[in-house]
RNA sequence: GGGUUGGUAGCUCAGUGGUAGUAGCAUCUGCCUUUUAAGCAGAGGGUCCUGGGUUCGAGUCCCAGCCAACCCA
């Protein structure tokens, strides 16, 4: 290993010194290549620029903590991390340092290092990440100052950081240069870090339930459980093609079969439609099944895993949003019928007056409908756009038309309702939730009808035979609901934006 | 897909039809041993998104395109 090191080293060191055969002068502008020229002067110093391992450090936040709490005493310190700025001041040198974990000033002093390691130090720059020993004062100004007594460099940074003062604000360049994000911006590394507390506080929640945590093909020959177009692919070894999961629902309905009770799945989605505020094309959603429950054994239980989640993340069922709105989690949230709320809007009479009146009704309304749409996507419109974005508070919107969700049981008391809920909360839809259809023989009709009316499309037109087979076997009564995750985080941290809670989001490839 | 706004130095941005800005940050040089958006002095740095057009003259006005953000679908 040390020996293939050297070699390269000594092939870097050749070609360093051929570069500068060539290029005799570097412009002061071109910062790339005076960090190169910095790479090849360590190298011929006999210093690795990007170092080794430095180990037996200390977070930088429990070095803080560890003065605050003790005061008196002298403390020693061993961080390691990112110089995020520089202060040269002649014969010394402030600099801050910044790991996962906080931000410290470091302080270099001639006197202290001898000329030597002095200014190899002032060479640094602001982005290089290196390790650092010394003890720790307290400035004139009042700063916990780390005063380096020994330093090494880990790794140069080649490249700059963004500007300083400004930082990274092109939120092109935020999405697809994360890192630099998550280096510069503070908030933006917390928001993911809530998002990661999040999934695993549902799984902690989960767990304790008695839930088990179930995987199922992302990759499937046949894409169900939600209306979406899929992403296709191809399966060299089967010659066959192979769609990327819209959901997960029909598999773990063939595990609800296969005797397990109490399941969920927390993973990717992939629905080929476009892009937009609240929709990347691959999103995290978690479904949630239970055998012998239902519809409100699941209200019962997002209602307990929310609010549990965000008591243990946030430590309060308040949330601020950056608008002014604040979403009050405090059960028992409101439970309120589909019908009802299109009535709020749309008047008392609106199921009783003739499909004529309501589309008049709805044009008047500044609803862009027509004559040949069916019924229930009139009174749909209305919901989506009058209702749906007015219900900031948590609300579960139940018993909706079976039209609008193929795949749920029907009421008991009215089979052109089914026994489901939404849940809105921010105007956006957080989770659906339902008490899943265990009849093999209305499962197949309610296939072949949809089939009927998406035949013009070779994929929805076919039907999951071996799911069904699966049905056939029995699967106990269920409740079952998916949380859009993506969504449940930007509710729960303010993020206006999907593309802020998603560390990658899905952009244009870039030329 | 439609509308709005924008694209000027590495970054953030000024810019009134007449040589592109004493701009800030960053970079380079010099001074500076408790600074903190450190400071002071100096230097370098430009395909004004692309292509047409109007004009004696276009970063600026017009048209088309590309890219992005925001809103709407």
């Amino acid at each position: 290993m040390v020996k293939l090191f050297e070699m390269k080293l000594k092939q870097e060191h050749e070609m360093s010194k051929n570069e500068k055969q060539e290029t005799v002068e570097i412009p002061p502008e071109d910062i790339f290549a005076q960090r190169r020229s910095k790479v090849a002067e360590l190298i011929e110093a006999g210093i690795p620029p990007f170092g080794a391992a430095y180990t037996d450090t200390t977070k930088i936040s429990e070095i803080i903590a560890g003065c605050d709490a003790d005061p008196e005493t002298e403390h020693t310190a061993r961080i390691a991390g990112r110089l995020r700025s520089f202060r040269v001041m002649g014969k010394s040198i402030f600099a801050d340092i910044q790991d996962a974990s906080g931000r410290i000033q470091i302080y270099a002093k001639k006197n202290d290092l001898g000329e030597d390691i002095f200014n190899r130090f002032k060479k640094l720059d602001v982005g290089d990440i290196i390790g650092v020993e010394g003890t720790l004062f307290t400035t004139k100004m009042g700063e916990l100052t780390v005063k380096v007594a020994d330093y090494a460099l880990l790794s140069k940074s080649l490249r700059p950081l963004p500007e300083k003062w400004h930082g990274l604000t092109d939120v092109e360049q935020r999405y697809r240069q994360r890192y630099l994000d998550l280096i510069v911006n503070e908030e933006s590394r917390g928001v993911f870090l809530k998002r990661i507390s999040i999934i695993r506080e549902i799984r902690a929640f989960l767990e304790t339930r008695g839930f088990i945590e179930v995987e199922t093909p992302m990759m499937q020959p046949m894409p169900g459980g939600a209306a979406a177009k899929p992403f296709e692919t191809y399966y060299e070894a089967l010659k066959s093609p192979m769609y990327m999961r819209i959901a997960p629902e029909l598999y773990l309905k063939r595990l609800l079969v296969g005797g397990f009770e109490k399941i969920f799945e927390l993973n990717r989605n992939f629905r080929n439609e476009g892009m937009s505020r609240r929709h990347n094309p691959e999103f995290t959603m978690i479904e949630i099944y239970q055998a012998y429950g239902n519809c409100s054994t699941m209200m019962d239980l997002i209602e307990e895993l929310v609010t549990t989640v965000a008591m243990k993340v946030f430590g309060t069922l308040e949330i601020e949003h950056a608008n002014g709105r604040s979403i009050n989690l405090t059960r028992p949230w409101r439970r309120a019928t589909y019908d009802d709320l299109v009535k709020e809007k749309a008047g008392d009479d609106w199921f009783e007056i003739s499909k004529a009146a309501r589309v008049a009704k709805a044009k008047n309304l500044g609803l862009d409908v027509s004559e040949e749409e069916v019924d229930f996507e009139v009174t749909n419109e209305v919901y989506e756009k009058l209702v749906e974005q007015t219900l900031v508070q948590p609300t579960f919107v139940t018993r909706l038309p079976a039209q609008l969700v193929p795949l749920a049981k029907a009421c008991d008391d009215d089979p052109a309702y089914v026994d489901v809920f939404e849940l809105e909360i921010n105007g956006q839809e957080i989770a659906p939730g339902y008490s899943e259809l265990n009849d093999p023989i209305e499962q197949r009709r309610r296939f072949e009808e949809q089939a009927a009316r998406e035949s013009d499309e070779d994929v929805f037109g076919k039907i999951d035979e071996d799911f069904l087979t699966a049905l056939e076997h029995g699967m106990p009564p269920a409740g079952g609901m998916g949380i859009g995750i993506d969504r449940l985080v930007m509710m729960l941290t303010g993020a206006e934006s999907i593309r802020d809670v998603v560390l990658f989001p899905q952009l244009r490839p870039k030329s």
